[in-house]
RNA sequence: CGAGGUGUAGCGCAGUUGGUAGCGUACGUGCUUUGGGAGCAUGGGGUCGCAGGUUCGAAUCCUGUCACCUCGACCA
């Protein structure tokens, strides 16, 4: 390709709403441009460079013995009403009508339609397991789309299904998905790890993600040095502490005039967060639900949501807060709610004496709270995230903390969706049984930029040779000197019967500028074509490394073919 | 959803007390340049987000609306 003829434009300033490296790079280098708020458009190189990542998926999933096939992006209601989902996704999914007014949204995950298309395809085990995958744009209407197209509403999504005769099956189905994520991420020299993560709600007898660890990693990791554990911190298990056996001492009535906040408190009462129990008040598919966690700790909004299986979850309103607890905010507590609401406990709380919560009275605590006999809880569960420190779920060892972006999720289904759609088969037998499901996505579009966020400088992207739009690009210093032009026409040509993939900057630009828009864009190796030409010596120089020499032109095309 | 901010040329930004729009860059042309985003000259490109209103006159003031961005989703 000749770069004159591309259709390509470079910034050279930053744009002003890109806040992260993949995203800015992206987007000055062309690749990319907004239409609107989390979608884009994929201009030729950046194409390019696209095809790379998803035909790298592609490989592994037909070697892992997949079926791609493809689903329509545009879905009816009824295809997601079966299993729930139509009510369920809320918000997040892009619904419309057609003229008649029946109602369609837009995929933001299939499912449902991969279970009726084995439904009606597969009636005997004799055709099972069978795993089927497709490359397709997802419909998501996300609260706040960022990054680029780490979250976008418009994305490409690899989802797989496998669907199988019995957990063994599955099993087995699970782990070639396993091996061919892991060769996927490999092959495209990720830095990632991967992590346990907890089925949830959903079921199922396993999950774990793909995550790139990077700075700007939307999600949060705690790992074990010790024995390999790591988990999302939304789905990390926090263990249950030693019971404090102290004896329970008589509860009190503390006035606490104006103390609203936790160091407030801690302040006033001069004690640990850690002795007091804060209770927040939640707003839960429209039902008001008191969540106790101790005063240092986070709720886990995910594991509440999970815990109640919802689909919405926010903080309640203060007008909510006051009538429930007849006081201002900042003293809800678990005795003398003015309504009959349910209290849901922390399991750490569990293990906790005399502690301190609010008095559901407007500027007072009640101090030495004992579970049992001062008040008796609803739920106790596990709803508070895990901090650095805390026991591995494990082996007991301290955890750490750390950053990644998920790019690939792969999950023991069950029969949560073959149940509610009725996808059977009938065995030996003749009986007919549930099939096992699981299912497997990676995220390709922001996979893309994931490899940039691990592979740039401060003059652009290094792209790694398999994911690179070009491998070389030849660039000529003198367009207008003839001997300086033909050699680079020469070099240019016998790369593309070599089957090359190569740019020619056949622009009459000064050499400076061909050199930065080499370097942004991140073509591997650039082959300057310059002042020795007449000598037949030209310049190599590797993207990666920086790393340069003058060699003759049969070297420069040996250095090419071990690019690999 | 809440709070704040921004909408003016492809991109980055100015625009004063209201008087009919500019700078840098990018783009076209010419000449000089030619190994790390050149210089000079010249030219094209804007219903100032949109809709109302005030005014003789609005990018500027008022109202509404839309879009986009950032922060927050959290401690009771």
């Amino acid at each position: 390709m000749r770069v004159s003829k591309l259709f390509m434009t470079t910034q050279r300033e930053i744009p002003a709403d890109a806040e992260i490296p993949s995203h800015q790079l992206m987007l000055r280098s062309g690749m990319i441009r907004k239409c609107a708020s989390g979608i884009y458009s994929f201009m030729p190189i950046g194409l390019r460079s696209y095809k790379k990542v998803e035909n790298i998926i592609r490989e592994e999933m037909d070697n892992a013995g997949a079926q791609e096939l493809i689903m329509p992006a545009l879905l009816t209601a009824e295809t997601y009403q079966a299993s729930g989902r139509w009510e369920k996704f809320g918000p997040e999914m892009f619904r419309l009508e057609d003229r008649g007014g029946r109602p369609f949204c837009l995929g933001p995950t299939h499912e449902e339609p991969f279970t009726e298309a084995v439904r009606d395809t597969i009636k005997s085990y004799k055709q099972l397991p069978v795993t089927l995958y497709q490359i397709q744009h997802k419909y998501r209407d996300e609260k706040r789309p960022r990054f680029g197209v780490i979250r976008a509403r418009e994305f490409v999504m690899k989802d797989a299904y496998s669907f199988d005769v019995d957990e063994e099956g599955l099993d087995k189905s699970y782990q070639a998905m396993y091996k061919a994520y892991r060769r996927i991420f490999d092959r495209l020299g990720l830095d990632y790890t991967v992590v346990d993560a907890d089925s949830g709600a959903m079921g199922g007898s396993g999950s774990q993600e793909f995550m790139v660890k990077s700075p700007i990693g939307e999600d949060a990791i705690c790992y074990c040095d010790d024995c390999g554990y790591a988990a999302n911190e939304e789905k990390a298990q926090c263990t249950v502490p030693e019971k404090d056996n102290s004896e329970a001492l008589p509860m009190e009535k503390i006035h606490t005039p104006d103390v609203k906040t936790i160091e407030e408190l801690m302040a006033f009462m001069n004690t640990e967060p850690s002795a007091f129990v804060k209770t927040i008040i939640y707003n839960i598919d429209g039902k008001i639900v008191a969540v106790m966690v101790r005063g240092d700790r986070e709720i886990n909004e995910t594991k509440l949501t999970n815990l109640y299986d919802a689909t919405e979850l926010t903080l309640a309103a203060f007008d909510d807060v006051e009538r429930v607890t007849g006081a201002k905010v900042g003293f809800a507590g678990p005795i003398g709610l003015k309504e009959k609401i349910e209290v849901v406990m922390d399991n750490e709380v569990s293990s906790m004496a005399n502690f301190i919560v609010g008095a559901c009275e407007t500027d007072y605590h009640f101090k030495n709270v004992n579970i049992g006999r001062d008040f008796t809880p609803d739920k106790i569960a596990d709803v508070r995230n895990a901090v650095e420190g805390d026991a591995c779920p494990k082996c007991g060892k301290p955890l750490k903390m750390a950053r990644g972006t998920e790019v690939g999720h792969i999950f023991k289904l069950g029969t949560k969706y073959s149940d509610a759609l009725g996808c059977v088969y009938l065995d030996k037998d003749g009986r007919e049984n549930t099939m096992i499901m699981g299912c497997y996505g990676i995220g390709v579009s922001r996979t893309l930029a994931a490899i940039i966020e691990q592979n740039h400088d401060d003059d652009g992207i290094k792209w790694p040779v398999v994911a690179a739009p070009y491998k070389v690009i030849v660039v000529p210093t003198k367009v207008n000197d003839e001997e300086n032009m033909s050699l680079a026409e020469n070099i240019y040509n016998r790369l593309i019967e070599e089957g090359v993939e190569v740019l020619i900057d056949d622009r009459n630009e000064r050499p400076g500028v061909k050199f930065k828009d080499a370097d942004l864009i991140g073509i591997p190796l650039r082959i300057t074509v310059g002042r020795r030409a007449s000598e037949g010596i030209v310049e190599i120089k590797y993207r990666a490394t920086g790393e340069t020499a003058e060699v003759s032109v049969e070297e420069a095309l040996v250095a090419v073919r071990n690019l690999g």
